[in-house]
DNA sequence: AACTATTTATAAGA
DNA sequence: TTCTTATAAATAGTT
């Protein structure tokens, strides 16, 4: 539209250029605002001369409505798309919307998650997502079983140390007892009292560790719950 | 440029409104990109269609680059131009870190349901975890269930129908081919040839609806996987 | 989705 | 920048 024909590339002669940026953006700018309102779209037009100078265009003049809006969008696309998403440095209103939006994406899929809101999502979605939690639920019951594992093990440890230090002790207050007998061996009956209350302050888990006696049989059968062994797969 | 002149005001017809947002859409982006070559300026454009569906166009796609410049250009000029301009409510570096700090705390939630990062958990916090996530994929599994079903018995009632329709159809063409044969007797061989094609071509899935024969029979069986019903409850 | 009569935008010139 | 004008481009109404 005009003497010549156009050809998409950087105009070279500087006064040219600039007349026809000038022509060109009171176009834009003017058919932005029709296309706004004739047919009542939200637009957004931002032109940057080259040297640095601001136009822009917004419906209704909300610049900040209509880029947040665009935020919530383009966020919400790049979650479906990009799983390696990453906050891009540099902080403003327009970051903050994203980051608003970000967080209503992941406050919307917890509650999907736990089992609210379901109405708007599709059969796919919700297998997906019953795959995704079903993975996760497994890896939990391992990892809530691994630590019971290891905690039991931790408290037989600790058992299997008393009841040696116990059986060490018992053998102990026996030669002691044995000793006194023997240096005194009057008033016998009070001195026996006196012993066995000593023998019930004792740590003792309800059975006699005999003398040297072997400790794996002194082992104490721990019950494990059938609930806790029905997620083991390995 | 068109057949009429264009009075600026919303297009009442909703076909004709969408047709011409299409039209001027692409013509607003194309000439966006020719500007931004044209005339080395940079140009951001966004469009939302009533119906919010959104198209952009940005000089070299780098979208967030010409926004970020815009926000420190419109901020600037706020600075300049209005006294009273205020940083929305105390400070938004704050409101932008508890909204950070809240996200971290929603993604490493987001994180353990997925069955990552559970190191950090105690038994108590995994157990809680299991069953939230349990409950949850019950409803899950409970509304994926809910949609099937209804999806099973839409297509059982549509393939009646059909079959239904199917009936009565064959009905009409044993009709018809006995009028047919009781007008023309002659050449009886030909007409019984061409008939028998036109039987081929009627709707039909495999069997014979026999007259006037009970549909509930000629119901097919629809087979569930067993792996839709684990999950049936009630 | 094409076509085409018109309107609109704008390149070149002043 | 602005005005003019010839011409290219866009598009409203139509098929």
């Amino acid at each position: 539209m005009g003497r010549g024909k156009v050809t998409l590339k950087r105009i070279e002669n500087k006064i040219n250029r600039q007349v026809t940026f000038s022509k060109r953006r009171s176009g834009l700018l003017k058919k932005a605002h029709e296309i706004s309102v004739l047919c009542d779209a939200d637009v957004a037009l931002i032109i940057f001369s080259t040297k640095g100078k601001l136009r822009e265009y917004s419906t209704d003049a909300s610049m900040d409505r209509i880029l947040e809006r665009y935020a919530r969008c383009s966020i919400s696309e790049r979650q479906l798309t990009d799983q390696t998403y990453q906050e891009p440095h540099g902080s403003w209103t327009f970051e903050h919307a994203k980051l608003k939006s970000r967080m209503e994406v992941l406050e919307t899929t917890q509650r999907h998650i736990m089992g609210e809101k379901l109405d708007s999502l599709s059969m796919k979605e919700l297998q997906n997502l019953e795959q995704q939690l079903d993975t996760g639920l497994r890896h939990i019951r391992q990892r809530r079983n691994q630590i019971m594992l290891e905690s039991i093990s931790v408290h037989e440890k600790k058992d299997k140390e008393l009841k040696n230090e116990n059986s060490v002790l018992s053998k102990k207050v026996k030669e002691v007892e044995k000793e006194v007998a023997r240096q005194a061996p009057v008033e016998n009956q009070d001195r026996h009292s006196l012993s066995s209350h000593h023998s019930d302050g004792h740590i003792s888990d309800g059975h006699q560790a005999g003398g040297d006696g072997n400790p794996k049989q002194a082992r104490p059968t721990i019950v494990v719950p059938p609930w806790m062994l029905q997620h083991i797969k390995h």
